[in-house]
DNA sequence: AATGAATGAGCCTTCATTCAT
DNA sequence: AATGAATGAAGGCTCATTCAT
């Protein structure tokens, strides 16, 4: 009967204090903890505040939601994966194509290597909710982006991807390595494995170059 | 989905009569409508008896747990996906390389295409319980068995994929269109979409092969 | 995380079988219990499944809603109130005014004389949803129409009330009488109470009565 | 409502310096504002304090108790509302007893229409604790010495009540208005319910005082 | 074999109250 | 005196599962 207001969802307070501002990475934390440990199933309130050593008080008043633990812990990830595979493109140390996909691939596999469980939960939990597009909205852009980079530089490439081409490209990628990790493949780390995606990679490009260059001509 | 009093876990009964085959297909296509409808989420067992015209306790007769009726759904759909691709793969319509790949491509987007929603859902259902390898098996095993089928026929392009080679083959394809489901991309369907899988696929064999001779020669 | 479906709020199973018609009326009865025993405040689904001895799962199959219950018992009651009144109105028994205000002043007495916390309680609870008017409308109605029945007979009184009329005929009885109740006066069932009420009302007839009379000529 | 860790109770500190008065009067000033806009559903501490713009760790400074602050709102408002009354009876401006009557009327009618829902939710709350008794007497006391004075003047209407009568009277009155402003009723300001009113209590009165002249006769 | 009423553990969320700063 | 982060009991409600009929 008591009124429910504020059927808010996000967050609720901003945290002013540095004992807040632990706290919040402590949710954070334990949220993935119990995430990696439990999957989503285990993923309840009171497991995530009892793992981060607060009551479920507290969680809710940096929370408003269940669902906004899964989300911020979704960006927070997104981000570090983003600024990882950013800086491995950044680095003016391959010259070539191949290099740079390369760097790409290792930073994409090493980010997939810790929390697997965790990540793979969170990306589900945004998807059951519908909020998959915007949430990976960044990520679409960032390899929309990151693609011209890789085509830059002293052997350039091709200039612009149509959406479906991106999709193809990022999700391939990343679809191939999830799998890996998913399926426990022993070759997960070898460096034949990391050939073998370059080479789905850069074969892809190069047929999309060509074609484009077939038409242009 | 936690078990709550008996772990039971799996079929119980085999159904030797007419009326229990049909009770045990009345109930499957349920579930399948109900995840089509409400998503994994309103996917209550009840809701299921509800809809297939039965009652719980009938549902419990053939089904020991909510997860098998998911876990025979997904066995089922996965039967009905492999058929079609293999159907794809043998007909002798497709002489070049291209098209026994476009043909297979079409298979596995037409196996997605009808109720993607209850697809995603029972694809989530058995990945979130790590059940996922031993469903997946069956369609690994198949991949690898198609590239040989693809590579041959009056253009033979390949003989022998390496474990990686057909993982990443397999997983990029299977990946990439799992994606598009999962994220209910709105290009899924487009021929524009099938033609960068196709040249995915077509430019990473390839490439191999190209590699291949090489070594050779 | 579990999406609430049926955000009902209603009734929610139709009892067909007769222990279900057991169950209901039973927790209508703990209901009436709880709420007479600990008022509002106590008035928990628990607390009611219990004293039903039922569990929470079956009070929620039959109730929608904690609310629904109130409501219900609110129904209930006010057609119980409401044929009392009507009975004592029918009587030929009371051929002068007096005598029919008379008997009505006694019946509603006595219908305020048991639970009388639980009858507070859910006339509280009622109010506090802005529910009132729809559940009061028929009470309304009833008196508006028992007013007519006061008036008619060898004597008769008067034709029409005004909404204002009805209003403060009824609500300065019933006020009275509950406030009698709430405080537990000593005289709540002495004649010389009951002889001032029906005073009251009398009086107050009388005078709408003479007003409409006089306007009329 | 249920007290939780210390039955503590009521108030707590006696301010005596001028900015405690004003926190405390913000404190009140917010209750009833929060009342009014909100119901008491959503009257919770900090929803108070949040208006006030104090902390609840201040509010709880002044007040032991979230009740305390209902009650001193209840006691203020009733406070109010009787010296208006009183001013109203005691005015020489009406030498009938039906002026006499309608200024009390419309006294205790414009001291409800101020904040009703905030005057409804502080009646509601009183009354759900069984306080009710308590916090009326003094308008009970009131009201049966206000009846003298309405009686007396420069046409005398009667010597002495009976309790019944005193009780009947105030009751019918108060109820009447009560249950306009708990059932949120349109006509509560106008002046036809006014009229109503007036006649209920000039009506018994008269009634009264013809039976005491009959008997002494 | 089927039915469906009943169960109850457990989930999410709120909010009165405390206490270290 | 004031603050506001933290607490945690308690409440409403769901749903997988059982079992008497």
């Amino acid at each position: 009967m008591a009124t429910r207001r504020q059927p808010v969802g996000n967050k609720r307070r901003i945290p002013r204090q540095a004992r807040a501002t632990e706290t919040v990475a402590a949710i954070l934390e334990a949220a993935a903890q119990v995430l990696e440990a439990s999957g989503l199933g285990g993923f309840t309130t009171n497991a995530v505040a009892e793992r981060a050593g607060v009551s479920v008080g507290t969680l809710y008043q940096y929370f408003g939601d269940k669902t906004a633990i899964l989300l911020t812990l979704a960006q927070q990830e997104l981000e570090l994966a983003l600024s990882d595979v950013g800086r491995a493109l950044q680095a003016e140390a391959h010259p070539l194509v191949e290099g740079r996909v390369r760097a790409m691939v290792r930073a994409i596999v090493n980010a997939f290597r810790g929390r697997q469980r965790a990540r793979k939960a969170v990306l589900q939990a945004i998807l059951a909710q519908g909020r998959g597009l915007e949430t990976m909205e960044p990520l679409a852009a960032f390899i929309a982006h990151a693609s011209e980079q890789i085509g830059r530089g002293p052997k350039p490439v091709l200039t612009t991807l149509s959406p479906e081409q991106v999709f193809v490209l990022s999700r391939s990628m990343m679809g191939t390595i999830r799998a890996a990790v998913l399926e426990e493949q022993p070759f997960f780390r070898s460096r034949a494995f990391e050939d073998e995606i370059v080479r789905l990679v850069t074969a892809y490009l190069d047929a999309v170059t060509r074609s484009a260059v077939g038409r242009e001509a």
